[in-house]
DNA sequence: TTAATGTCGACTAAATTGATAGAGTTTAGA
DNA sequence: TCTAAACTCTATCAATTTAGTCGACATTAA
C-alpha cells in the first residue's frame, strides 16, 4: 500500500481529535474515547502509550484520571501525531539510516526518494491539529451535532469476531 | 510504516529510471535491468506487468526484445509510477470509497484524512521522472560513472536464502 | 528449428498488523 | 484502610499481506 498509514495512525488522528475537540470540557477517559470513536479500548492503550511517551498527551491515573493534550492544538502537526504511533516513517531504509546502505551515493533512485520523504514531511508538518479541528467544528455546527455527541456506530470489531466468524455482529469497516 | 512504500514501489522506481537513464541506448533486457538495479528478475516481471498494462512501458517479445519507456520521461510523474505497481494508494479506506463508511459525514477524521491524501497526492504528480533522472545524471558526471555502468552491487536475497538461513550470501538490505 | 526473449499464474515462507488478555499500579474518597 | 475507577505494561496470537520463487508458455529473428 502506498502512502500507507496503519491503523495506528488511524486511531491517532481520531484520538488526537477528540482530544482536541473536548479540550475545553476537561480530561477524557479511554473507553469515553475509545467507545465515541469507534476503536477498542485494549488497543487503544499501546497508543496511547505512544502518544503520550511523544509528549502528545498528559494522563492522570486514578480514580477521575483520563487524558488531555499536553501540547497546544495549534502547536501539533499530522507529521507529529503519525511519527509519534508508527514504528518506521520512511519510505525507504536507506532516508532513514545512511550507513544502511553502502552503495546510496552511486543508487540511481537515492536522490528521488530523498525528494519524496521530504516533501511529504513538508506537507504533513504544515498541517495542525487546531486547523483540523476548525473544520471539523464548523462541519458539526451543520450537521447540528452537540459538542460531545460524537458517533457511537464505528466499531472495532468485537471479541474474537472476525470478519469470517459466525457471530453476525457487523464490521462496518470504517476506517477513516 | 507511514508513508510506506512497499518494494513495488521501490523497484518499480529504478526501473523506470534506469529505463530513461538508457532511453538513448534503445531496448533494455529484463535481466540487464534487474542484474543493473539489483532485483530478482522473476519477482521484476510483476512489477513489469503493471508497468505495462498502466501505459508506461512497452515491451517487444522475441529476440533482441526488451522494454522502453512508453511516454516521455517528463510526461511520467512519481505519482503515475507508484499508482501503477501500488494495489491501493489510499491512506484510508473511506477516501477511496465513499460509499465504503456510511458514517462518513460524521466522521470526525475524514476530512483531515482528505487534506492529507490530495497533498500528498499533489506533491507526487509535480515531480517528474525527467527530473529525477537529470539530477542522477548530473550527479554521475560527479561519480565519474559511464553511462550504462550502474553498479552490480545491490542483490535481492538470492534464491532460497533468506536472512536467517545457514547459506552465507550476504543480504546487503539495499533498499532504495 | 532454435535460442533468446518476454508473459502469466500458482504457490509459499516470512513479516507485519491488529487485536486480545491479563496481571499490575495509582488515586480519590468512603 | 479498603475499594472502585482509572491508567500501564508485556506477552501472545491469528489473519493478512508481502516478497519472492517456480514452472510452463508465447513470441520473434535468424
Amino acid at each position: 500500500m502506498l502512502v500507507n498509514f496503519t491503523a495506528k495512525s488511524r486511531y491517532a488522528l481520531k484520538i488526537m481529535m477528540d482530544l482536541a475537540d473536548s479540550k475545553l470540557v476537561g480530561k477524557q477517559q479511554r473507553n469515553k474515547i475509545a467507545s465515541r470513536q469507534g476503536i477498542s479500548v485494549d488497543f487503544m492503550d499501546h497508543i496511547m502509550a505512544k502518544l503520550r511517551s511523544s509528549q502528545l498527551i498528559e494522563s492522570t491515573r486514578g480514580r477521575f484520571g483520563g487524558f488531555e493534550l499536553k501540547q497546544a492544538p495549534e502547536e501539533i502537526s499530522l507529521w507529529d501525531i503519525f511519527v509519534a504511533v508508527e514504528d518506521n516513517i520512511y519510505p525507504v531504509q536507506c532516508i532513514e539510516d545512511h550507513d544502511a546502505c553502502k552503495f546510496e551515493a552511486s543508487c540511481i533512485s537515492y536522490d528521488a526518494w530523498s525528494d519524496v520523504f521530504y516533501s511529504i514531511k513538508k506537507e504533513l508538518t504544515s498541517k495542525s491539529l487546531a486547523h483540523m479541528v476548525e473544520k471539523w467544528q464548523q462541519k458539526k455546527v451543520h450537521l447540528k451535532l452537540s459538542n460531545l455527541t460524537t458517533s457511537q456506530e464505528c466499531k472495532a470489531p468485537s471479541k474474537g469476531n472476525t470478519e469470517r466468524s459466525q457471530t453476525s455482529t457487523q464490521n462496518l469497516k470504517h476506517r477513516g
